[in-house]
DNA sequence: GTCTATAGGCCGATAGAC
DNA sequence: GTCTATCGGCCTATAGAC
């Protein structure tokens, strides 16, 4: 549509989708109820986002492309694999993922979308991994950097998720057990900081 | 609210909801939708369900509960740590389980049975995992059981959803990664057979 | 337990003035 | 680019007859 990609009325209408999707859930999200939060009138949403669908796919890019910064530049900290592992279990950030993965089971588009960053993301963090197996001669050490990957992510995934729902049997466990994993690697996580995601509003 | 827990027609509701759940995500669910669907009124959803949360939250017990039945029956088996990964990356299975998260972390009354849910499926995995380490002399080995139960769970669970997406990236090397560490324990994976989940229609 | 009828509401999207 | 006005549709839920 109309509008270039950074006008103020543009973001505004994303920040207020972002806000009630993480409120209530996509299902919530309605232009009458973006146009309330962002104070304006709901036909503006259309003028600037052909469709319902389209906002959410404009969303879930500009949220993929913080997320994705956040990763590269864990690429170049000195502890990498801590980095990473501190933005998975960070909370703040993928607060969006389970919603646009719900969403996106049953709409096309946003479901290649989200494949093509899943495998873009997973690319760099097995990268990642390889590289500092590689930098600590563990190289043919027993965990492929691709499993590695996964096996963090699903872990860091499956503790956020659970926070959310309110219950955290085993996480303190599993958290110390994997940092003491990743000191032996790395070292000790002392000094180890990541950026705050920056929510809308 | 009337009709017995075992009435056809509560049970042909709950029947069409999955369904639709599955086809096209818990938003698209209403009450005119399941009648259609159901071959009838749907007035009658609402003389059966109180309110369409009703319905969710009785869907979601009928559906955790056939999971956890499977879930028993791993225990019993001959190789359970086998079994119960087979489980947990069935796709057949766990369909809804992220529709019923996305719905619940905004709903607090299901949110909390699911938060209930998760905790007790935990607890009985982890008993099942402390039980085999011990049968077989390596409970005083690197994994205690709930952290290896949150790895299981969360890689399965990852594997599940991206699968969902249509994304499979390093999916194979961790199965096989993951069965070659459970055949370390219990054996190699001949002869593990697990029922398959009987879904609505 | 199932039906008809209906109240009352929110929704996406478009047309057209300014 | 933002506004007013509006169409047509689907929604939950209740009342009351049978």
């Amino acid at each position: 549509m109309s509008g270039d990609k950074h006008s103020v009325t543009r973001s505004a209408i994303l920040d207020a989708t972002e806000q009630i999707m993480h409120e209530e859930g996509y299902a919530a999200v309605s232009s009458r109820k973006i146009a309330a939060k962002a104070g304006l009138k709901s036909q503006l949403v259309h003028y600037y986002f052909r469709s319902m669908d389209e906002l959410f796919l404009a969303l879930f890019q500009r949220v993929e492309e913080q997320q994705f910064q956040r990763l590269t530049q864990a690429i170049a900290a000195k502890k990498p694999l801590h980095t990473l592992w501190k933005i998975s279990i960070d909370t703040t950030g993928p607060w969006l993922n389970k919603e646009f993965i719900a969403l996106a089971t049953h709409r096309e588009h946003l479901r290649r979308e989200i494949a093509r960053a899943a495998e873009r993301t997973r690319r760099v963090y097995a990268a990642v991994v390889s590289r500092v197996l590689e930098e600590r001669g563990m190289a043919q050490g027993a965990w492929p950097p691709i499993v590695l990957s996964i096996l963090l992510d699903g872990v860091s995934r499956l503790i956020n998720s659970e926070t959310a729902l309110g219950t955290e049997a085993g996480h303190a466990e599993t958290v110390a057990f994997i940092e003491h994993y990743l000191g032996q690697i790395e070292g000790p996580a002392a000094g180890v900081e990541i950026a705050l995601y920056r929510a809308a509003e």
